[in-house]
DNA sequence: GTCTATATCCCGATAGAC
DNA sequence: GTCTATCGGGATATAGAC
């Protein structure tokens, strides 16, 4: 406690506000989340935050900034850790299930917290990073048509993220088991995709 | 005017005020919504809706049992619609995204409340019927393994599931255009993983 | 079946002291 | 950089009158 006069001031609020927004968001959702819950569980008033946040929306985009890193992390080591074009591709389906599951209140922050992003161009970049990682998994598989490459791209970045949605809407049931099974079947989806992508080019 | 006095009374608060909250939940989401705004709209007291739904909640299970009553006609007005197994699976992938965009408060209620469905037993059951149209158009397309057809059906839902989110979060861009372009890719997305199914198979 | 009135609680955000 | 104090707003839900 390194606390030089007789009142506690913290190292870093600014960060301490962060964690304390996720644990708040962890337990009681993002529509749960409120500048005040998170000041109460760091024992400063609700006046403090706003010496570091503007308000409420800056507080959630510096989460959803946490969140876009751990998430490229993700999916960058789920990248390296297979052999083919294939794997690579199908392994980043399954991470981004897994990130889902894992880090709830980030992934929840990022897809269901109403956040502007266009109000953020901070988050607007790290989210082209993202991006840019299923783009040049998907260019390996089929690298000789950019056309195919859209729409495998979203074809692929849909089937993760519905299963994403619906495993943490209890859809698949809960506890690691589960995760662990809807990632796999990510995985597989995403396989089945490369499989039969012929059809993504006959919107008919 | 029905009116029997000099006072205005509804014919139907109840009705009223499940259309009133599909309008709030239209202009400002779903976490927008509130008894108190919803109220407001008729020109009746807050305390007025307690005469008709216990909570909150159940006034939100209204909208929602609603939204599946809409939500199975377009599923099945799509699955009439094509002339074969497949297609007729594809085109309730392409529905499910139409619902998600043409009803958003709808769906927004559906599956971004946090309405537990666990505590209303005619949503479980409204649920049920859902899946059943389902079912039962993916094992017209593999009628021969159920264990197949329930790794599809998940795929394809997910799939579907993905892209209505998505598409809603502007993802896709904004308009009509948007909406039957992401209806499209849905489809297709459909018709591919019918295509690639023997790979969901395999987990690994 | 609706109204008036109210109890209770929570929130975001700011001003000014220290 | 944090605190005290407060303004202004909104919510759910209930009690009792009509």
């Amino acid at each position: 406690m390194p606390a030089k006069g007789d009142r506690y001031h913290h190292g870093d609020l600014r960060l301490a506000l962060v964690d304390a927004a996720i644990a708040v968001i962890a337990e009681r959702g993002v529509r749960g989340f409120s500048m005040a819950e998170a000041s109460r569980r760091l024992g400063v008033t609700t006046a403090a935050p706003y010496r570091h946040f503007a308000d409420r929306d800056e507080l959630l985009a510096a989460v959803a900034a946490r969140g876009l890193t751990v998430f490229a992390a993700m999916l960058s080591e789920a990248n390296g850790a297979a052999d083919t074009p294939d794997g690579r591709l199908a392994a980043m389906a399954g991470a981004y299930v897994r990130f889902a599951a894992q880090h709830r209140p980030l992934f929840d922050t990022l897809f269901s917290s109403g956040l502007d992003k266009s109000r953020h161009p901070e988050l607007q970049r790290a989210w082209e990073a993202v991006d840019a990682l299923l783009t040049a998994a998907v260019l390996e598989v089929c690298d000789g048509d950019p056309t195919e490459a859209d729409a495998l791209s979203d074809a692929i970045e849909a089937s993760a993220h519905g299963y994403a949605m619906l495993l943490n809407d209890g859809e698949y049931g809960t506890g690691p088991d589960a995760v662990d099974a809807t990632a796999d079947r990510a995985v597989a989806s995403a396989r089945a995709l490369i499989a039969g992508r012929r059809a993504l080019r006959t919107p008919a």
